[in-house]
DNA sequence: TACGGATCGAGAGCACTGCTCTCGCTTGCC
DNA sequence: GGCAAGCGAGAGCAGTGCTCTCGATCCGTA
């Protein structure tokens, strides 16, 4: 073992530790992270930090990736945990985990869901981990059909959209068809919109229960996607 | 007419002026509106900005209640251009108008409903105007029932929910099943995923035809509430 | 072992932000 | 015709991201 990964050890210490500032700064003063801050924190001067991160947009970067890496991990281990066959089962499983997440880690879930900052573009090392939850729960279907527990909607897609989400098919569920493959975004979509108005304040003064609310809506989905009760 | 008017005319006309330019910002650079560009778009001194607006978050307060405003008056007269009893149609219309709105008007969009800036809180005055696009959607909803196109689901939904949902009914649609009340939120919680997804990029490499897609996903949930075809 | 280059932290500094305060000027009401 | 209220400008404070330079330290090599 080379004498030099001396160094490199004590280097990526110090952007773990950086992360896990900005982690905690982030989940008490909200969004707009302060690398100074950051700095203040770790008794360092501010341009210490550049040392690690090229730019406080790095640090965002390096932080959503791990947070779509936890929320992945959440989901696709809660789905793991229920019998291969309950199909509703694993969905209400999937969707709760992706929901106590987020209410854990409203700061992150806002940096993942919430509006783009600005200048900010998601780099394509970030596309992968954003659909791990949706390939966990389209998944699910995939695994119904093939036990044929589930079957295919009879949906007459137009063209575009069938030829669209074929491809979608093509690359991740090959042989799922596409009616499935669109009730299962359109749960996924659904799971978004809920968490994020929950999350966002938006049933404050309207839902007081919303465990039962989430499972209730989140089991309307599964209806129109036709998973057996 | 009293002659104090013109001062108060003149002001308000400023008034209108920086919430006009502000807005362009807004459009241009994204949602870090700088109140200092603003004022020096205008020709005028930062500070000058403050006999108008007590702080920068009052300012996006103002422009968060005039998008408001604007959504909901897009949603409400697309909904009123269709026959009464096209249920359907007038669905499709308003979820349209929604998403065409959004998309003519992405930062204010994002500003309504991206992730909440961490200091603001928004005001009471917001609440009501926000409410606008998804009565409009209930509306249709019990416009069906009322004419018979359109039945209560026998959900049996679990008590909370069911006094939760009772609650909103009785404010807005007194005599509305609560079932479909459910599914009518649904429907809107659908509606803002789909345009929040297709806005913040979760579209870009997967869904090239967005508007054949966007209906087809909202008649899913035209499928899911009842509305007959 | 001694050297030399890479790495690192600190500090100063630039341009920018929201916001406050004070100082004059204009304006419109009594 | 005065006079107070409203207004704009400027300076200034505290904070931000980021750059650059200057020493110090460390590590691999000669």
């Amino acid at each position: 073992m080379p004498a030099s990964s001396i160094r490199a050890r004590v280097r990526a210490e110090m952007i773990d530790e950086i992360k896990a500032v900005a982690r905690r700064h982030l989940a008490t003063d909200g969004a707009n992270l302060s690398l100074r801050a950051v700095a203040r924190d770790m008794g360092m001067a501010s341009s210490a930090i550049y040392r690690y991160f090229p730019s406080r947009d790095d640090l965002l970067t390096a932080l959503i990736l791990e947070a779509y890496e936890a929320l992945g991990d959440a989901v696709e281990a809660a789905d793991a945990t229920v019998d291969r066959h309950d199909l509703r089962g694993r969905w209400h499983a999937a969707c709760r985990a992706a929901r106590d997440w987020a209410l854990a880690h409203p700061a992150e879930y806002a940096l993942l869901y919430g509006s783009p900052v600005p200048g900010y573009a998601a780099p394509d090392d970030t596309v992968l981990p954003a659909q791990r939850p949706p390939l966990t729960m389209v998944g699910i279907l995939r695994d119904g059909l093939a036990d044929g527990r589930l079957a295919a909607p009879a949906d007459d897609l137009p063209e575009p959209v069938r030829a669209d989400l074929a491809e979608i098919a093509a690359g991740f569920f090959p042989g799922l068809p596409e009616s499935l493959l669109a009730r299962g975004m359109a749960g996924w979509t659904q799971l978004f919109g809920l968490i994020s108005f929950e999350l966002f304040g938006r049933l404050n003064r309207t839902i007081p229960h919303r465990d039962a609310y989430f499972d209730h809506q989140t089991g309307l989905m599964a209806d129109l996607i036709g998973l057996p009760r």
